[in-house]
DNA sequence: GATTAATCGAGACGGTACGTCATGTCTTAGC
DNA sequence: GCTAAGACATGACGTACCGTCTCGATTAATC
């Protein structure tokens, strides 16, 4: 059955993937070098050897383009162990989050957290292709240990998060100080009689 | 004694103090109106009626502005109370600081926040001018638990501090959630424990 | 007998006859909405409801779609009537065109010329398909009031023409002034003893 | 006295004459090399050394580029010389255009006749700067030639006018055939009896 | 009537130029 | 000597067309 088109969107069909790749992977090379001023629509364009028209066709903005490319270039896979000590389980996950911190991937994500202050939708989209699926599993982790009675049964995770990974955060992006395992570890243990259950 | 001027530094004594005001509250305002995005010397200058010349004079770039602006006309004034209770203190703080986040300075703070990712001047000059004060009046309120003996003895301020104010900014910027006073309630509820001198 | 087609020239009895004729009268609606700059092969294709490619494949550029169109759609007939006195004759034919230019056959014919001047292909079909035939029309006249004994015999019809017709393009494209009948009636008056056999 | 800028035209007298010649200069150039299609503002910038901000902030388009240029790089002095013959002033005048006719500058101009048929603007300043003083003087030459009694005295000096130069335009510009001294003498001797006095 | 090959619409593509805006430097008058 | 004003070279912005190309889907001529 044949549809009518209706809306103005190109027609994903016919993408020519060589470009896509290509777009993708300047806009990757621009960022890392010289971070968000640097990718430029332009720069991107040359360094592809693409048409601008290419790019807007395809994203509305640098943020979408920095976004797909992370997908595509860089998923951070960040494991989520289960080791048997939900602590432990803890410890490994946030530091695989301090490892990334340095690389392209993590430069490229501190970026796309700045841009998206002023950027509602490259907002939402973060926090739907990235944020959400961690945090899910950080839960999980807490729920698991709340099973097996290690973590207090009344523990809000959410909550729980914002204080681990915002600490990181906060360091990160605000003290400017480094974040490594040491401070994972320092840092757990300080909270952990917050998450611990009644001995 | 006269000293011949080498160096190419403005002379601050013949500095025009109607157009170093005229400039902050025009910054401040174009920030207010559409973020930074909006704010461009070439703005502020229009806005301000001022040459453009005189702001290259008096500031390196636009953080630099912003950041005086902000001491100049907004000093967020949060209060460090006593109120006897260390959790009532911490309480206090903290929701200010949720106060603060919805207006004009606290948008503006974000927002520099944001800039400093990629200028590591704006972030010093945040770090000392800004972030350390507040640090060390947070500081302040978990020693004088200590000595009450309401706060464990072998805190560390800084990892505790980190945790609390982290979980505000990661929410505000990463989650994008509602950080309200009664968050605040909450996340101190939770982090109690690991806080609390045992009992 | 069956010839293998080497040659990559579109093949005319394939030729779907109605984008053809979408074409051309799109091209000419355009053409007399913003003049030449309007005419644009995409918009062209757009308002006709025709793949870029279908006019790429029949005309070498946009003013080959004009010449085809201003055939089509417009052949501007101009009679050159016989009444017996040359002098007549030649008012006629000369008010004729004047009728044409304010049309929009006439606008196009003029902006055909502009774009003659780059473009040599243009403007040999320009003379091939318009200017001859009513040069030659208007020597036709001058012949036969010759033979007639009105005019002179030693005439060059080319150089007359070239005065008479001349004068009316250069009023209109050089002067911009306005091209009537009377002013038509005036010009040959004053030619009229150049032309004019000997009493 | 003072006068409060109103208007928002740029300032002439800081204006950097450098650049208006480099500019002039680059466009002269670009438009001999491949005419009007080939001189583009890009261009005309990236040739000149100039900002394309430059360039739009003091001409509205390319054609009043080359109206300056003309008048800068290229016045072509036409000579209206007095020889005491009416026919030999036409002559030398007439042929001193077609000398023109080939040149830069010619070129230029008759790039300029074609561009403003759809520009009304520039057909007015071509009138203006170029056309009217043009035929002022060959008017006052046909004036001179009724007072010595060698040009009829009725004659609308006019239409003389638009018949002797529009022949030569009509000739360039619609039959693209040579328009030469000999072809030059031919024209005003067929047009003679129509511009001389009775005998 | 079925096969086949070219035309058709659609529109993606790499480009070039458009005209606008902001950058940071500079020059010129005026106070 | 600072100031308001703003011209300047630079370079990115996002848009419009260019002419080429590829894709299925008609569609007309041939078998």
């Amino acid at each position: 059955v044949k549809v009518t088109r209706i809306s103005r969107a190109p027609d994903a069909s016919r993408r020519n993937d060589r470009s896509r790749q290509a777009i993708l992977r300047a806009a990757w090379d621009l960022l890392d070098r010289g971070g968000f001023p640097a990718l430029t629509i332009e720069g991107v364009a040359r360094r592809a050897g693409v048409g601008k028209a290419t790019i807007y066709r395809w994203w509305p903005n640098k943020a979408a383009i920095v976004m797909d490319a992370m997908s595509e270039l860089a998923l951070p896979h960040i494991p989520f162990p289960d080791t048997g000590s939900t602590r432990e389980d803890l410890r490994r996950q946030m530091t695989s989050v301090t490892e990334l911190f340095p690389t392209k991937a993590g430069r490229a994500l501190l970026a796309l957290i700045g841009e998206s202050q002023h950027d509602a939708l490259l907002a939402a989209a973060l926090r739907d292709r990235l944020i959400v699926e961690r945090r899910e599993s950080a839960s999980e982790v807490l729920r698991r240990g709340v099973a097996r009675g290690e973590v207090r049964a009344d523990i809000d995770p959410g909550i729980a998060i914002d204080a681990l990974y915002g600490a990181l955060y906060y360091r990160l992006q605000v003290s400017h100080a480094p974040v490594d395992p040491a401070y994972v570890d320092a840092l757990i243990d300080q909270l952990w009689p917050a998450l611990a259950a009644a001995p």
